[in-house]
DNA sequence: CTGTGTGCAAACTCTTTGCATAAGT
DNA sequence: ACTTATGCAAAGAGTTTGCACACAG
């Protein structure tokens, strides 16, 4: 699933970004390793360790243009903080509510049956299945 | 699915809450309608409405102190706003982007499949099902 | 009376915005 | 050069908290 510098730089370009050096860098952390699920402030500390100076307003510009250009899905889990989802294709979610930490469910199992007719003109944008999580006691 | 102001205080007592003026009004409007779902702010504005003087911060905490008691559960809809579901049980959610709008689903329809086993250590908490609608185009 | 609840305003967290500067094509 | 992106700091939204006063038991 990792992506060469050149072909993150074509995939901006289709969307119509330009490949500036923060957009890449961010890309290149976002897309790199496989599935992610992080909120902003986990990418930019991420980049700043890395040595990508990029400011946290600017991370939150880059991951809504990203999302705006499908190529990030944002995560209803909980509250407050907003994840954003590397995998855009339909899957689930595990929440581990203690550590704040969504896994995705291996997509072999979970199956949502039987869905409803939605109301009067409107049609299906996507389902997203939370399974919250709890340690055993 | 309307309960008389006798019953509502004697909930409150049972979940060790004092049935105060405030609690006992903010308990009849969420539960007096069946089941609603709404955030801190709308039942904050209902009630100014219909004349009881509470604040913001007495409707945030009152709202905990009932989900703590398990008299309603919190909806991960959306980023920013916390909804609050006066249907403990279990049931599922449409969810409507442009207006914020959050509707059951019939409970009838919709089932859940082939759960996956949740990681070592871990129990199934719950399970939302949130299925975003958008308008017909 | 005693202790818990409430109101207010201030603090906090996460996120967005405005504007001057910097970088991409 | 011309245009779009970035960084910073400040503003915004929603939510939480601390403390003095009010009320329920």
């Amino acid at each position: 699933m990792s992506q060469s510098g050149a072909e993150i730089r074509r995939r901006l370009q289709d969307a119509g970004l330009r490949p500036t050096r923060q957009r890449v860098a961010l890309a290149e952390l976002l897309f790199a390793k496989g599935d992610r699920h992080l909120a902003a402030e986990d990418l930019h500390f991420e980049a700043i360790e890395s040595g990508v100076p990029v400011s946290l307003a600017t991370v939150y510009n880059t991951l809504h243009q990203f999302t705006n250009a499908g190529m990030l899905r944002i995560l209803a889990v909980e509250g407050s903080r907003t994840y954003f989802d590397t995998n855009t294709s339909d899957h689930h979610h595990f929440y581990i509510e203690e550590e704040g930490e969504v896994v995705d469910v291996p997509v072999s199992g979970l199956r949502v049956e039987n869905l409803p007719e939605p109301p009067e003109g409107m049609e299906v944008a996507n389902i997203d299945v939370v399974i919250r999580l709890r340690r055993k006691r």
